[in-house]
This record gives structure tokens, C-alpha cells and sequence, in this order.
DNA sequence: ATAGGGTTAG
């Protein structure tokens, strides 16, 4: 414990009244009670360190002191009342307003917007109903809780009814209309009203950029710079975010002049607005430029810049932007969170994303909804979706993203029965499902062959009017009824969508078609893909795939002749894997990693095992015209099957392998991994171009069904 | 100086 007498003599001596109090209140209540005595309880000390407690919102020791003046002001009462709204306690803010003497209009101001803060809309009116004096301010703040509430129509009442009508009334119900997104009645309003100031004009601009409607707001701008209203630093940044929403370079850069000429530069709001900017307008080195010029930098800042990197692309420098601004003090928030844990994700950076988890973790914010998201979507990309569902778990308020985020993750791995049930819980919670969990229960229904779920949902969705049925949805049909063998019905979907399909509802039909060997129908689909999108290189390759497993190799020449004449490229295998923080690439019979050697022993050895428990290769998926023993050699080095190989010479053995590729796996890697798996004792995770694969124990997650 | 109107990152 402190020794109290002696810090308090020497506060005395050293500062002004003022200082002084700030200084104590950071010791206890008991020595705030020595303090009073001490000073003989003047009315400054009770005001001041009243005031100072409220500012912290430490409302109990607030109160202590509040009960020690005699006779509390209206104006001090108010404070107290203030204060417990703004802390969520309505029935102590209610009680001590009720308990006062006398009520100013002030006060009764403050407590109807008290109400309105703790979400009460019903006690608010209930106050402004009973108010014997109602001012401009009481009807303009009871306009607001309703506008907040989305009861527009109450508010329209109001505005019309409420005797006097100053522009700050005006200003509220153009930016009430736009929260509600009522652009056009904001527009109406804005035009009709009898005198508009600089805040009219920034909220139309905001308004208006915000919904989509960016030059507009930008010829407002330009009006309001004509019709000579002076732009505050409040309108700039909202002008350099529609700048930034265009993009519009050339104007920003104008913008950008006009501010440094008046002196708004240093506003963090405007360098916030400035960063995103030029990072929209991808003019990076300028991006920096803006952040580098400023002194006072918050959090806010940090995260554009942060923000502006990954969207450039520039992953590792966003990261280091990250891990900068904690040595610097700064303390990322969620948006920061959300930013960086995005860049780990493109960088498929697992081992940073976990450091960045674990700060996430000190600082409390895994369970927001929006860091949850992004955790999810990256651990889920990086092959560990059941850490995903455990994140998912502990979400304190899941958001329709955070629903959607684990439903997708959980059909990516196959885990389609958990994807299900997530959906139910979804439902009975009360979330309302869109258009991409739609799409993420289709897939999943596609990837684990299950027919009729599949029907029954497409069917539920089609009849639900908040869904819009999409593109992306017919295809995921198309995919299911394909691969379940039902290529007619498949063919008659496409045949009566209500729109024209397009190139990705075809390939789902040519690739239901390749695994079915329907040439005819395959052949079709391939030519209404040709139509619409002639240098779509997935197109000649599953024709071709199909051929070649036919053995009907004078086709696949032909396709060949056809893509070399139109100068089409098949994308090259590669496959993947991250050890260390080190990316290792591989391509199909790569021989230039420094561990080559090792891994084509490894291979060996364990296509020697394969052998021995009778595996055949399936020659079908070697895809060239060669004689068969090649074909074996051919599918034996496949890239997947280099990196695995690497992984097995790298890892702890028992540890999981995750192998990432560009394209889909191929049948026989597929069976021999399978295998390979229960041989090592290892799980294998493979996240191929469609799915993840985790092969255990002689299984796939799969069911071979992909 | 106890009450009402516009702004930044995702």
C-alpha cells in the first residue's frame, strides 16, 4: 500500500488545484474520501473530481462523490444522469431523475436521449410525452430515436408536427432517411429545405457516396464549393472516401491540394480517408507517402495503411505494418485484426496467423465476430477447419458472415453433415439465410453426392423471396444432379433456368458428363462453352480428359491442334507446401528441389509398399498417349505426390501433412494416397483447386466422391 | 459549457 500522507503532501506542494485532482483520482475511494476532508470539502474538488470519474466512466465512484454535495445542481444532476446512460444503466439514471426537486429542459433532454442510447424507444416518447416544455432540441433528439429505429414514418409525423424547424432538425432527417436507405426522399428533403449549412452538404455527400451514388456526390461537392459553403475537415474526408469509392485519381489529387493549402492535413480523419485513397487508386508509394507525413497517427490510420498493402497485394508488408504499429504502442483493433489475419490468408501464412491469433487472444477480441470470420476463413484455407468450428463456438454475437463462414468452410472440407447442422442452428437461432448459404449447402450437398438434400433445399430456396436465385446456384444443381448421374435432368435444369447460363453452369454439366463418359451430351455443353468464352482452357481440357481416358487419343490430337491454334495454354500442375514460413513448389516430375534425391526415394519406397498391398495404377488419369509403363512413372511423380514426399522427409513423423494445388487431384493420386496415408500412419490434408481432402487411415474425408 | 445535425479503417 502507498503511504498516503506522504504522496498527498507532495501533490499539494507541487501543482494547482486542478492538476491536483486529476492526480489523485487515480488512488481509491477511501483516499478520495481523505482527499475531501483534506481540502474541506470545497465545491470545486467535489465538481471537479465528480466530473473526472465520469469522464472514466468509474459511475459508482462518481456517485460516492455525488452524494457527498449537499445540494447537487440541475446542471450536476444531469451530469450524473448522463453519465449512467451512457454506461447502460437506465434504472439508476431513471431513479435520480425522477428523485430531483426541480428539471430543466436540459435535463429532460439528456434523459430522453438516455433512453434512447439503452435502446429504450417506448420510455424515451413516454418522457417526451410528459415534458411540460418541449424546445427544438427535445423534438429533434425524439425524430433521431425513431429515425435510429427505423420508424420513419413516426419520425416524418414529428418533423411536421414540431413548431419550429431549425437546420439542425433538417440535417436529421436527411441522415435518417439515408441510414433507412431512402436516398430519394434525403434528395427531396435536401432540395426543398429553406437554408442549408456545411453540415447539410456533407451529409448529402456521405449520403449519396455511401449508396452507391458517387459522382453525384461529387457534383455536390462542386456545388457546394460554388455556391461558396466553406468544406470543414468533416467534408473533406467524406469527399476523399467517395474519391476513394470511384476511384476518381485525378480529382482526389485535386482534393488532396486543397487540403494541405487550408491546413486540414493533420486531421487524422482526413489522412485516414487520404491512405485509402491512393491505396484504391493502387498508388502505394504515395499511400505511404500520406502516412509518413503526419505525426499524430491513430489506430485508424494504421489500419488503412495496413488495409491499403493487402489490397495492393503487398501481404508481407502489411504484416510488417501490423507488427509495427503493437512495438509503436498503437493497439490494433478488430479491423486491424480482420486486415492482417486476411493478409496471412493470401499468404497462406498459417504459423503468422496463429501469432496474430494468440495477440487476438491477450487483447480479447477472438470472440468478435469479425476477427472470429477471418480466423475461421484462415485456418479453414489452411486445412484446420475443426479449429475453425471451435473459434466459430465462441463467437459471442455471430453475424450472418460468421453462419456463412463456417457453413462454406465446413463444405469445402466435406464435413457435410456438420454444415447441415450448422444450418438448422442457424434457423432456429433466428438468422435468416442468403444467397451464399445457399450456395455453401449446395456445394456441400454436390460434394458429398447427396441427391435429394440437395432437391429439397433448391426447391426451399426457390420459393423464399428474400433469396435471389443466381447464377452460381443453377451451377451447383446442375453439379449435383451431374455427378449423381442424372445428366437429363441436369440438361433440362439448364434448358429452363430463367436466365442464360453461362460458362460456369456449362462446365459443372461437361465435367457431370466426363465422369459419367456421356460424349454426346459432354460435346454439346463443350460447344455452348466455346460460344460464349472461346479461350476458356478448362473447356478443352475436361473434353480432352475425356477423350483420353476413352483412349481415343485422335480426339485429344484434335483438341490439342484447336488449343495450339488458339494459342490456349493448359495451366501447369503445381502443388505445395509450407514448412518454416518457406513455400516449396513443385511441378509434375520436378527434379529441381534441393532434397530431390530424398524425395524420389521416399516416393519409391513407398510405391514399392503400394505394390506389395496389391495397388494398381490407374492408368485412365495418365492422360497422355505413351506406352503404359510410363504412364506409371508419369502418375507416380505427380506434383501432389513430390510434395507429399517432401513433407514425409521433413516433418515429425505421426505429424499432419497439408499440401496445397492449383488443380484437381487426380483419380489415382487420389487412391494412392489414400493408401499412402495408412502406410506413413499419417493424416494427409490435400486442399485441391475444389475441395480439401484429408486422407486418414486408409480413408478420405471424401468418400472418394469428389 | 448539462441537451439535437455531418467524417476515417473492415
Amino acid at each position: 500500500m502507498v503511504a498516503f500522507p506522504a504522496i498527498f503532501r507532495s501533490l499539494i506542494r507541487s501543482s494547482s488545484p486542478k492538476s491536483f485532482f486529476l492526480a489523485i483520482t487515480k488512488f481509491s475511494n477511501s483516499f478520495l474520501g481523505l482527499a475531501s476532508i483534506y481540502t474541506k470539502s470545497s465545491f470545486f474538488s467535489f465538481t471537479s473530481v465528480l466530473c473526472h470519474h465520469l469522464k472514466n466512466q468509474n459511475l459508482d465512484e462518481a456517485r460516492f462523490i455525488f452524494d457527498k454535495i449537499p445540494l447537487p445542481s440541475v446542471h450536476l444532476c444531469t451530469k450524473m444522469i448522463a453519465g449512467y446512460a451512457e454506461n447502460c444503466r437506465l434504472d439508476d439514471a431513471l431513479k435520480l431523475f425522477y428523485k430531483m426537486p426541480v428539471r430543466d429542459t436540459v435535463c429532460w433532454n439528456s434523459m430522453i436521449k438516455g433512453c434512447l442510447g439503452c435502446g429504450s424507444l417506448n420510455m424515451s416518447r413516454k418522457l417526451f410525452d410528459e415534458m411540460p416544455e418541449r424546445n427544438v432540441v427535445s423534438w429533434t433528439t425524439m425524430i433521431n430515436g425513431y429515425l435510429q429505429f427505423g420508424r420513419i414514418e413516426v419520425a416524418e409525423c414529428l418533423f411536421l408536427e414540431m413548431p419550429m424547424r431549425d437546420i439542425a432538425a433538417w440535417n436529421s432527417m436527411i441522415y435518417g432517411y439515408f441510414c433507412n436507405g431512402r436516398v430519394d426522399d434525403a434528395m427531396k428533403l435536401f432540395e426543398g429545405m429553406p437554408c442549408r449549412n456545411v453540415i447539410s452538404w456533407t451529409s448529402m455527400i456521405s449520403g449519396l457516396d455511401q449508396h452507391g451514388k458517387t459522382n453525384e456526390a461529387l457534383f455536390l461537392f462542386q456545388q457546394m464549393v460554388v455556391s461558396g459553403v466553406e468544406p470543414t475537415s468533416t467534408t473533406f474526408s467524406t469527399v476523399i472516401t467517395a474519391c476513394a469509392n470511384g476511384p476518381h485519381l485525378q480529382l482526389g489529387v485535386q482534393v488532396h491540394a486543397l487540403v494541405v493549402m487550408l491546413g486540414y492535413s493533420f486531421d487524422a480523419f482526413v489522412t485516414a480517408s487520404l491512405v485509402t485513397f491512393y491505396a484504391n487508386c493502387k498508388q502505394i508509394d504515395e499511400c505511404y507517402k500520406v502516412f509518413n507525413e503526419k505525426l499524430h497517427i491513430n489506430v485508424v490510420v494504421w489500419t488503412a495503411l495496413l488495409t491499403g498493402y493487402g489490397l495492393n497485394h503487398k501481404h508481407e508488408d502489411a504484416l510488417k505494418v501490423f507488427s509495427d504499429m503493437i512495438k509503436l504502442g498503437i493497439l490494433p483493433n478488430q479491423s486491424s485484426f480482420t486486415s492482417a489475419l486476411n493478409s496471412c490468408c493470401e499468404l497462406e501464412a498459417l504459423d503468422r496467423g496463429k501469432e496474430i491469433h494468440a495477440t487476438a487472444i491477450k487483447l480479447c477480441l477472438e470472440t468478435d465476430a469479425f476477427v472470429a470470420n477471418s480466423l475461421i476463413v484462415l485456418y479453414s484455407k489452411c486445412g484446420n477447419i475443426k479449429t475453425g468450428v471451435v473459434i466459430f463456438k465462441n463467437i459471442c454475437e455471430k453475424n450472418i458472415v460468421s453462419w456463412n463462414t463456417i457453413i462454406v468452410g465446413c463444405a469445402q472440407h466435406g464435413y457435410s453433415m456438420w454444415a447441415l447442422a450448422f444450418f438448422t442452428q442457424m434457423i432456429r437461432v433466428g438468422v435468416d439465410p442468403d444467397e451464399i448459404t445457399f450456395t455453401g449447402l449446395l456445394s456441400s450437398c454436390s460434394r458429398s453426392g447427396m441427391l435429394q438434400k440437395g432437391r429439397c433445399l433448391f426447391e426451399y430456396f426457390s420459393q423464399c423471396k428474400a433469396i435471389d436465385m443466381k447464377l452460381e446456384h443453377y451451377a451447383c444443381m446442375v453439379d449435383i444432379l451431374g455427378r449423381s448421374g442424372k445428366l437429363e435432368e441436369a440438361e433440362e435444369l439448364v434448358k429452363n433456368m430463367p436466365m442464360k447460363a453461362n460458362t460456369m453452369v456449362w462446365l459443372a454439366l461437361l465435367s457431370a458428363c466426363r465422369m459419367h463418359f456421356d460424349f454426346a451430351l459432354a460435346e454439346k455443353s463443350a460447344y455452348c462453352i466455346f460460344d460464349l468464352e472461346p479461350h476458356c482452357s478448362a473447356a478443352y481440357v475436361l473434353l480432352s480428359n475425356l477423350y483420353a481416358a476413352a483412349g481415343r487419343w485422335n480426339d485429344v490430337a484434335r483438341i490439342r491442334v484447336k488449343m495450339k491454334g488458339r494459342g490456349i495454354k493448359k495451366q501447369p500442375g503445381q502443388s505445395w507446401l509450407t514448412l518454416k514460413g518457406q513455400r516449396h513448389v513443385f511441378l509434375s516430375g520436378d527434379r529441381s528441389h534441393p532434397s530431390c534425391e530424398k524425395i524420389y526415394k521416399k516416393l519409391e519406397w513407398l510405391g514399392e509398399k503400394l505394390k506389395e498391398i496389391g495397388y494398381v495404377p490407374d492408368q485412365r488419369f495418365a492422360l497422355h498417349d505413351v506406352e503404359d509403363e510410363q504412364k506409371d512413372v508419369m502418375l507416380s511423380y505427380h506434383s501432389e505426390r513430390l510434395a507429399i514426399g517432401f513433407g514425409l522427409i521433413s516433418t515429425v513423423e505421426g505429424s499432419t501433412i497439408t499440401v496445397m494445388k492449383n488443380l484437381r487431384i487426380c483419380g489415382d493420386c487420389h487412391s494412392a494416397i489414400t493408401l499412402m496415408a495408412k502406410i506413413v500412419g499419417r493424416e494427409i490434408i490435400v486442399r485441391d483447386s475444389s475441395r480439401f481432402h484429408h486422407f486418414r487411415n486408409g480413408f478420405c474425408s471424401c468418400g472418394d466422391y469428389w
